[in-house]
DNA sequence: TTGCAGGGGTCAA
DNA sequence: TTGACCCCTGCA
């Protein structure tokens, strides 16, 4: 049967997309921008998202979800993996000049994933001023700590913890999470997104500008936390991430200097217009995984 | 074995 | 603009 021009076929378990394009698991996973995946080979991942676990294999242009149903599909993982998008378009209006066609053709198959905007938020300011093992670590032991279990295949996972779990949490037990200096933070913006601090519909309709500006109102979040946030919760898809790869790779491709991470950003904006937050994961992943 | 340097965003001074 | 924050890794 199709769903929305998608071949999808019911299997034991789950369900199977058949000639799926643009779509390469360890892509999307190992480009940054999730961290509850663990890998079982180069095609087969399993992971945590939307309360509920998967495994996946992508093979060619089918891909196969174990443990969910046709309805979950059409509710959650069509949007998660953002399979509305026609991502040819996407190369096609990022692709201009030689290094990003090489950094393209490097990350082929990766998609922006629509991920759950709370847990996007905590686990990038978790991710300020640390490696992608320690965040996964942090994660991983708040979501024991404060989220829900789930048994799959008999081993224990757990839901990430929703913000009245972190609101009602002392720092001192997400401090237990190896949390840090950022514990404050996580409890913090749990309470101010409680308190319906900032407006997430207007994140998506307002200049960008305004939007960063709401969202930086929370602990924690500065402007590389608020450009991720957005980006990878589907918000916005004209911001451009800068961290200290990025930086560097757009200094060595571009720039040609040494400069700041403001004029990065913008010179990226102003280079890729408005689908740069995809630019910027191929050059991203491009960088990390080739150590420029 | 221990200890020290380095990596990495945000906040407050 | 600069130093402090936390915790891990890598290397003497």
């Amino acid at each position: 049967m199709f769903y929305k021009g998608i071949e999808v076929e019911k299997i034991k378990n789950g369900i199977r997309l058949l000639d799926l394009k643009d779509f390469n698991i360890k892509h999307i996973l190992e480009c940054g921008q999730a961290f509850r995946w663990e890998k079982i080979n180069d095609d087969k991942y399993k992971i945590v998202a939307f309360n509920r676990v998967l495994n996946i294999e992508s093979k060619k242009n089918i891909l196969t979800i174990k443990n969910t149903t046709y309805e979950d599909f059409k509710n959650i993982w069509y949007d998660y993996f953002d399979l509305s998008r026609d991502y040819e378009h996407i190369k096609s209006k990022v692709n201009i000049d030689e290094n990003i066609d090489k950094a393209i053709t490097f990350g082929d198959g990766i998609r922006i994933i629509k991920q759950d905007f709370w847990e996007v938020l905590i686990s990038f300011i978790i991710s300020s001023n640390n490696r992608i093992p320690m965040i996964m670590t942090v994660i991983d032991n708040l979501s024991k700590r404060f989220g829900k279990k789930i048994i799959f295949e008999n081993i224990e996972h757990y839901t990430f913890p929703t913000y009245f779990d972190l609101k009602c949490a002392e720092i001192s037990d997400i401090e237990k999470c190896k949390a840090g200096y950022r514990s404050k933070y996580i409890k913090n913006t749990a309470v101010k997104i409680g308190d319906n601090i900032i407006d997430m519909e207007k994140l998506v309709d307002i200049d960008e500008t305004e939007a960063i500006k709401e969202i930086r109102k929370l602990d924690g979040v500065g402007p590389k936390v608020a450009d991720c946030v957005l980006l990878f919760s589907g918000k916005r898809y004209d911001v451009f991430p800068v961290d200290i790869w990025i930086k560097r790779v757009m200094e060595i491709l571009y720039i040609k200097k040494e400069t700041s991470l403001v004029y990065v950003r913008d010179f990226a904006k102003e280079y890729f217009g408005k689908y740069a937050g995809f630019a910027q994961q191929y050059l991203f992943y491009y960088a990390r995984e080739n150590r420029i």
